[in-house]
DNA sequence: TATTGTTTTTGATACAAATCAACAATAGTC
DNA sequence: GACTATTGTTGATTTGTATCAAAAACAATA
């Protein structure tokens, strides 16, 4: 949340967020289809967020962590259009949408705030289109992970070591990608010496060769 | 524009929506890197969005056309962070987004309608990381063209006829698969009897087999 | 009308990732 | 601890799409 509010505003919103949630491991906090009424703000857990085909197949189109906004995709219909479930025991703040609108009228910090989040969103999703779009895996991998560790840094954990709270099947479908691909290009990564991978648990070794994979795939 | 408001609200509505702006066909409205000032709304024309990588892939994130909105992606940094151009001659609305966000503290029915452009924006992103991770080149050409005759349909176009505005290698970019799959995909669908094609011009002549492609592939 | 450049189509071949399959490692349960 | 289910790894093979290449269609310009 932004600073620069006095007490009585802080109160205010304070009140917006006072409700909590809690959502166990592979429980789901919504699901296409739900009515929208509410974003979420994660507290504490690790969340994934998906669409679904009819014929069943799955696309996960993210991975949420604490401090992060998920819902936003119900505002345009009032009706969900992805489901959220929780990949750990998660909680979350319950936060009404129509109080958000209500209070971001009156605090324009706020209301730039809500904007900058959706338009962070539209950004991510960018960048997420580009690696499905033209990279390949290895490229799509390496991405994931330093993109996985920066926020995991960015939140006090370490910057090199990740446990992985999600299945290779469901980085594979975010990733655009079978999980035995996944498999194989995380024992690519550590017969090369970039990474020590034990399971769900992943030591980055080497972030720079990371980082030329991820960015520079043509050149070298 | 949403309706309900009183002639003084419409008079300070046009107000942020007056200046306008031609582009000629291959310029660029904003690239990445541009400061953001304000959102865009198409008047006539066509567009495509795109983000690039450091080697110089392009990954087109969208094609806009009259009434859709574009610019968003420059909120979260006062930065643009893909490109804006013209796929024909076009007329936008410049509207300075200090104003936008002014205005709808005073106007509900306008914050409301700001909130869910962006939110529709997420939700297009999300089925296109869908079709981006998960579909086969004829899903997504199906996809695409439903997609397209679908909204231009909706602003008073014909149901079964495109002059495509962008080249093989845009709707390349856009489904991540290269010109020449999008051309064999254009001729098969063609030699199916399923739409006749003739450079940019494609008449639709079995929607349905192209709805059957596009959401249940595995089936039949 | 001829000329040049761009876009599109089509064919032959190569390759990255999917699929099919078996097994190993781990977690969860009785 | 044994047993079952889930998750992860690795190998062999297939396949869809990329790549390379050439020609055809079309657009722009002289």
């Amino acid at each position: 949340m932004p600073l620069g509010f006095t007490n009585q505003q802080m109160q205010k919103i304070d009140d917006v967020v006072k409700i909590r949630r809690r959502i166990k491991q592979g429980e789901l906090l919504f699901g296409n289809g739900d009515t929208f009424t509410s974003l979420f703000a994660i507290r504490t857990g690790f969340f994934k967020t998906s669409v679904s085909t009819e014929d069943g197949r799955e696309q996960v189109i993210g991975f949420q962590m604490a401090g992060e906004i998920i819902g936003l995709d119900g505002i345009v219909n009032d009706l969900h259009s992805c489901n959220a479930v929780a990949l750990e025991d998660a909680e979350v703040c319950v936060m009404p949408f129509a109080n958000i609108e209500t209070l971001s009228r009156e605090f324009p910090e706020l209301q730039r705030h809500i904007h900058k989040i959706m338009s962070r969103e539209i950004v991510r999703e960018n960048s997420v289109m580009m690696l499905l779009g033209n990279m390949r895996a290895e490229e799509r991998l390496a991405g994931f992970l330093l993109n996985l560790v920066q926020r995991l840094h960015a939140r006090g954990f370490s910057q090199s070591e990740i446990i992985l709270r999600m299945t290779r099947e469901e980085i594979g479908s975010y990733l655009g990608m079978k999980l035995e691909t996944v498999s194989r290009t995380f024992s690519k990564f550590s017969d090369e010496g970039m990474i020590e991978v034990k399971q769900r648990y992943v030591h980055i070794i080497k972030p720079d060769a990371l980082k030329k994979i991820f960015n520079l795939q043509t050149c070298d």
